[in-house]
RNA sequence: UGGGGUGUCGCCAAGUUGGUAAGGCACAAGGUUUUGAUCCUUGCAUGCGGGGGUUCGAGUCCCUCCACCCCAGCCA
């Protein structure tokens, strides 16, 4: 699947487009744009935003910028800038124009001067405290600011020398003149701009005042001819505001927010207050952790940047509450990753298995398919030894027929090679199984004995020609599908055995592998290299996502 | 009667101008299978938050209740 195959279904965004594009709205042009604030990494909540509105534009023949909406130095950091656009390239997505909100910021500053002139916008001097104060609460009107009324020519003079670094951050902010007494608190004379004498990573020491969310999302989509813009929610009651500034100011276009509600997945979190607290305080091992719903912990846990473009289409767009199970994400995991790895044999929790009858020098090279249903994926070359090992989940003293697996004095078949049976076992003083000894039948090579039939395929790795290796499989960062919706700190909710380590071996015809490469271990998952390898000469493996087990979770194990 | 939203199968989600409930995930049951994987088949809402009403006919129109979410940053 390319990603020019991929399309939106059909909800309610897209119509709007398809209608505005009938109707010669916006002369039938398309723009979107993605306008994160670089203050952290992005996730998969961004990442059903970027589909979207690269996606939709792409849908429909338009473009899609990306712009940093960066009002907020004190917040911000330009590292962060750099790892968005790694992401947003890796996710498969090519903006049109690269932007800062910052980049208007004397365009903006016009505009208030403007706003100022207009009588619809003044200085306000009262202390944040006051104006809460003032601003009422959610069911009574707010009160008018003692210096609501200032002059026109105070209101001039006083913004000039704000810029002008006249004043301490806090000592006056300026607010828009709309109406205290609405219903929407948005429209209680919002502030868009505060005094802060701070350096902002784009202007440097250039400005000491900067303009507030509100303001300049609006602006900086009229400045770049956005034609849709789309945002999550939460900004509903902000469209009136939205809508209010770009009437009043002469702009060079008019575009039109839309919201649609954000994505919840089950058993994670996508604040960035808390994903920053996992980084800060050591939960998880960064940013990348494989664990994190981050696309950059998705992108080192191997997912597949296809199967989150996918995952995005397929929870759809609506404005209602949404809970997104796991489930769904990881089917889209497994149908990428399902023709596309090579198979390949590991053993995460070895037991040596003792085959009496192969002589001690044989090493059958034994030719195994890298893919049940894709002839061109080719073969390779698998070692058979006199010792192997097998995991020990598939080993048992006694089982029932269910149980499809080896069983002592019971045959089953080596995956891709022989059917062996259990002759015996080696235990140490606790009665552990420390190895098992076995035959193997010379005649069940590539064929099932034609008199008896074998219980079932357990898959191996030579013990004297392998690859030590180390593995990683993990389970959800949270022991909650709701950890947000529960009491207490979330960090108590956290699954201490998320992330599991396994020492054991994979077959040696990985050694030359592509570090990129994808791989299912037959009967176990699929696996990825870790980025970070060789530090000391261990090959480390994570788990992407297993398979889909339909034992197990029957309980019959 | 503060303002703004949302309620269709366990989860997500389609449902043009009212015409007799898509699809995906999950789940269940079969079949194929040298991965308990994949793949294939079948099943899974007389019901669309509740109650009224209009209509030959309503998830779609009207009325009325109910539930849940968002908003009181000089954050975005």
């Amino acid at each position: 699947m390319t990603i020019n195959d991929e399309r939106y279904p059909a909800n309610f965004i897209s119509a709007i487009i398809e209608s505005d594009q009938a109707s010669g709205k916006h002369d039938g042009r398309v723009k979107t744009r993605f306008p994160p604030e670089p203050n952290g990494y992005l996730h998969i909540g961004h990442a059903k935003a970027i589909c979207l509105n690269f996606g939709l534009a792409k849908d429909f023949g338009g473009q899609t910028n990306l712009r940093f909406d960066d009002t907020n130095p004190i917040k911000e950091d330009i590292a962060f800038t750099t790892a968005m656009k790694e992401d947003i390239t890796w996710l498969g997505f090519n903006w049109a124009d690269e932007r800062n909100a910052s980049d208007y910021f004397e365009a903006l500053f016009d505009y208030a001067v403007q706003l100022i002139r207009d009588g619809k916008a003044y200085v306000d001097s009262l202390s944040g405290d006051e104006i809460r104060e003032y601003r009422g609460t959610l069911t009574e009107p707010g009160r008018n600011s003692p210096y609501r009324d200032r002059s026109i020519d105070e209101n001039l003079d006083l913004f000039s020398r704000m810029r002008a670094g006249e004043f301490a951050d806090g000592a006056h902010v300026l607010r828009l003149k709309i109406d205290m007494a609405s219903g929407n608190m948005n429209l209680r004379d919002p502030s868009i701009y505060r005094i802060r004498h701070v350096s902002h990573h784009q202007t440097g020491d250039a400005w000491c005042v900067y303009p507030l969310y509100d303001y300049t999302h609006c602006i900086s989509d009229a400045l770049e001819h956005i034609t849709h813009s789309l945002c999550d929610t939460g900004f509903e009651d902000h469209r009136p505001l939205y809508n209010w500034v770009l009437e009043q100011l002469d702009m060079p276009s008019r575009p039109q927010q839309i919201e649609f509600s954000r994505l919840n997945l089950q058993y994670t979190v996508t604040s960035k207050r808390k994903l920053k607290q996992l980084v800060e305080e050591g939960l998880v091992s960064g940013w990348d952790d494989p664990r994190m719903p981050t696309i950059a912990g998705m992108r080192r846990r191997g997912y597949p940047p296809a199967s989150l473009r996918d995952f995005c289409r397929r929870i759809g767009i609506t404005k209602s509450e949404n809970n997104v199970e796991l489930a769904l994400l990881e089917s889209c995991v497994r149908e990428a990753l399902e023709p596309a790895a090579p198979r390949a044999m590991a053993v995460l929790d070895p037991v040596k298995l003792v085959i009496t009858n192969l002589p001690e020098t044989a090493s059958l090279s034994l030719q195994v398919a890298n893919h049940p249903k894709d002839p061109a994926m080719g073969d390779r070359q698998v070692p058979f030894t006199r010792e192997v090992y097998i995991d020990r989940a598939d080993f048992r003293l006694e089982a029932n027929r269910k149980y499809k697996r080896l069983v002592l004095h019971e045959e089953v078949r080596l995956r891709g090679s022989y059917v062996i049976r259990a002759e015996s076992v080696v235990t140490d003083d606790t009665g552990n199984v420390v190895e098992i000894h076995a035959t193997y039948d010379p005649e069940t090579l590539g064929t099932n004995p034609p008199d008896r039939k074998v219980r079932g395929v357990i898959h191996w790795v030579s013990a004297t020609e392998n690859l030590p290796a180390e593995f990683r499989r993990f389970q959800p960062l949270f022991k909650v599908p709701f950890p947000d919706a529960e009491d207490g700190d979330y960090r108590d909710l956290i699954n201490p055995d998320s992330e599991v380590v396994f020492f054991g071996y994979v077959e040696r015809s990985l050694a030359d592998q592509d570090l990129s490469t994808r791989y299912q271990f037959e009967r176990e998952g699929y696996f990825v290299q870790d980025a970070d390898q060789g530090r000391d000469g261990v090959l480390r493996f994570n788990e992407i996502v297993g398979l889909r087990d339909s034992f197990s979770k029957t309980g019959q194990i």
